[in-house]
DNA sequence: GCCAACTCACTATATCCATAGCTAGTTTGT
DNA sequence: ACAAACTAGCTATGGATATAGTGAGTTGGC
């Protein structure tokens, strides 16, 4: 459900085509809540037939023709009503601490290359973050950039500050991961007699 | 995917019954992977039709009886094979982040209440977390104790630390959450002017 | 003797989500 | 002139997950 919250968040920085949305998903909202073209297409149409979004057709080349996206006042008031309701708490559910409770049934070796490759993952998606923060800094994300031209530098500031907030807390959640997987090293070298 | 592997795990310990294993679900693996029971009933009885478990009847009171699964060979070769196998990292999927990058659409007054709310989740389950932590470390937890009965004092003491590994893991991303909180507090009084 | 609380084992329904495609038009490079 | 790469907008399928039940047997207290 947070799906459609995510859309129009990413909508209110400027109108956009479901693939466009589809596109800067990845570089944007997606780090806090990924979702496929699959849901993508299907959530745009039923938040339009909810009145949440309206399309306008726009000519794409000779023939074609694209459906923009712009979020409506109707949207726009539930999507504030959904930022002050209560969070529902997100369960526990990663495979990464379930395998570390039970890593006693795999040899050391195993543990260690489970242990290589989480470090590398955290490590690329760590400084993805980090260049995104830099970027929103900066002020040349694009998603960042199109929503702020509209707004006074009140507002542009409380927009950014926000969203480097954000930001922080994944930057922080990925240090922590990492030394987490950093500690498991030293115990499976204590543990195997290194 | 993972659920059927939270189970194995958990039937290492001892053979249960759905219900045993749906209740005691709750204060072991689901912390690492919940799951309500709409899913353990099926799952158990696919993991039976595939071998990988094997059922008992045991009687229960007068009339009753209750089915008692246990792990096959097969069962744990599976559970090993996924243990070494790669982990597919998991996508970022948060609406406390989501809302956090867009608090700019929330007067503060409700972005308080929601850290506040925040805040009192991740206390709670932090100090859950350390709880569970010391029933680890003096071995009173029951699901832990029943496997470690089995188990020489090398062996025990390697299911042991890595349990206490993946809690200390959990632990450090609470305090992650909490510290980031109070970052927000420290924020929205800034961004507010107080 | 009866009720409440608990044990046991499910099921029904709907939505969420991932994987893996598909079709067709457009632009760019050679 | 043609191919490759990209833009555009989907769909089909199956499994994962949440919410909310059902119903029957058992135990313990008063």
């Amino acid at each position: 459900m947070s799906l459609r919250w995510a859309l129009i968040a990413l909508l209110t920085g400027r109108p956009m085509t479901g693939y466009d949305i589809s596109k800067s998903f990845s570089t944007s909202v997606a780090h806090v809540w990924h979702a496929p073209d699959s849901q993508i297409y299907p959530e745009l149409n039923r938040m339009e037939r909810e009145g949440l979004l309206t399309s306008v057709e726009v000519p794409w080349g000779k023939k074609g023709t694209k459906k923009e996206y712009h979020v409506t006042d109707e949207g726009l008031t539930e999507f504030r009503e959904w930022m002050e309701s209560p969070l529902v708490p997100q369960r526990q559910r990663d495979p990464a601490y379930l395998k570390a409770a039970y890593f006693d049934f795999a040899d050391p070796a195993a543990v260690r290359e489970q242990l290589r490759q989480q470090r590398a993952y955290w490590e690329e998606h760590l400084a993805m973050l980090e260049r995104t923060r830099a970027s929103l800094v900066d002020r040349s994300h694009p998603t960042l950039a199109a929503r702020i031209e509209k707004l006074d530098e009140r507002e542009a500031d409380l927009a950014v500050r926000y969203k480097i907030y954000a930001y922080d807390g994944l930057i922080a959640r990925a240090r922590t991961e990492l030394a987490w997987i950093d500690d498991g090293f030293t115990l499976v070298d204590e543990l195997d007699g290194r």
